[in-house]
DNA sequence: AACTCGTGGAA
DNA sequence: TTTCCAAGAGT
């Protein structure tokens, strides 16, 4: 543990969320919650899980279009997991969505709707990891429970110059956020953390001189700040190939297909292709290909970057007669229908470099 | 503990 | 162009 002589006051953070609090569509700012305002677990726990690992900028207009088609857990728990996936498709980490659902589906069968009263009920749900329930805790409920995520992991080894690397030293932060948490405005107080870390203490040049903790960092005391936290080194992305075959009939449909539930976009739909591995080469006789044509290769390839490695696609194109069957296991989407399926980015990439403004929606 | 698991924007 | 990264969870 790093030694301290003085802790950061809540206090001092507090004042400076009542005053710089970000407006965001799911949050309940100080002064509603101050008026009484009490927000809905539903939505709380909504956004934290689509904010996983995601951008606020790319969370919004998803949140915005669940909340409005699923108003409630129960609405989500009676919805097809199918119409799921496909309102998920684009924002990515997959298994988020089913974990959604499940969750979903739990609270309702599990818990007559409504979501477990603290951190450790809500611990045990599909989805929710130690982040999660703690946030949903805090914001929902106001219970002090120790949120750590990016931001806080940011802000506290700042704080206090922990030299111990992430993610090592997740457990000495999360007692130092234990510490800090206040017993009252606890919600108020996880918010203002996270708004501290990504407007103020951002990554890289940190607005240290705006900062309410500025007095009691000992990093940004020495001037080093964006030194920390400090982190282990990270592998180098490795590269893998494949090909991918967009069939399309006269009529505009496309050949589909859905992946296993499991694994790499796990759930969603795609176009039928090939393995993806390094060294792939694309076999010219097409034996990899769903159905027999003369595939006509894409102006150009499809590049997509995954979390943990590179993926460069070869895609071809044929077209056929309307009455050619779906081999097993795959499907026509109508033209009409093709933008609505549940399709990760790359395949709409993969798509859109054979059909151009096929995966684009409509009114 | 170390991997797997997406995406798009910023620098 | 490449790297980094954004309110992590599951295994």
């Amino acid at each position: 543990m790093i030694p301290h002589e003085a802790t950061p006051p809540a206090a001092a953070l507090l004042e400076w969320y009542d005053r710089h609090a970000r407006r965001l569509p799911w949050r309940i700012g100080p002064r509603e919650r101050a008026a009484g305002v009490v927000p809905d677990p539903y939505r709380v726990w909504l956004s934290e899980v689509m904010l996983q690992q995601t951008t606020v900028t790319a969370v919004k207009p998803y949140y915005e279009g669940f909340l409005e088609r699923w108003p409630s857990v129960a609405d989500l728990a009676a919805a097809p997991a199918e119409e799921v996936m496909k309102a998920w498709a684009g924002l990515g980490y997959y298994s988020r969505a089913r974990n959604l659902k499940a969750c979903a589906e739990t609270v309702v069968s599990a818990h007559g709707g409504r979501f477990p009263a603290d951190a450790a009920g809500l611990r045990a749900l599909p989805g929710i990891g130690d982040y999660t329930a703690a946030a949903i805790a805090a914001i929902a409920y106001d219970e002090p429970a120790a949120v750590v995520d990016g931001n806080v992991e940011r802000v506290l080894a700042r704080i206090f110059r922990v030299e111990t690397p992430l993610p090592a030293a997740k457990k000495e932060i999360r007692a130092l956020q234990a510490k800090l948490t206040p017993t009252a405005r606890a919600g108020d107080y996880a918010q203002a953390m996270m708004d501290l870390g990504a407007t103020i203490c951002t990554p890289k040049k940190p607005a240290c001189v705006l900062c309410p903790w500025q007095e009691w960092c000992a990093a940004s005391k020495a001037g080093v700040a964006e030194s920390y936290p400090r982190k282990a080194g990270k592998a180098d992305r490795p590269e893998r190939q494949g090909a991918a075959y967009v069939a399309v009939r006269t009529d505009g449909a496309v050949l589909l297909r859905r992946r296993p539930d499991k694994g790499l976009l796990g759930g969603m739909t795609e176009v039928p292709g090939s393995v993806w591995v390094d060294g792939f080469r694309a076999d010219p006789r097409h034996g990899d290909a769903p159905l027999k044509a003369d595939w006509q290769a894409a102006n150009a390839n499809v590049v997509h970057v995954f979390t943990h490695f590179r993926l460069t696609l070869s895609i071809y194109r044929a077209t056929f007669d309307r009455n050619v069957a779906a081999p097993e296991g795959h499907w026509w989407s109508p033209q009409a229908e093709v933008a609505g399926e549940a399709l990760p980015s790359v395949m709409k990439k993969a798509i859109e470099a054979a059909l151009p403004g096929a995966t684009r929606k409509r009114k």
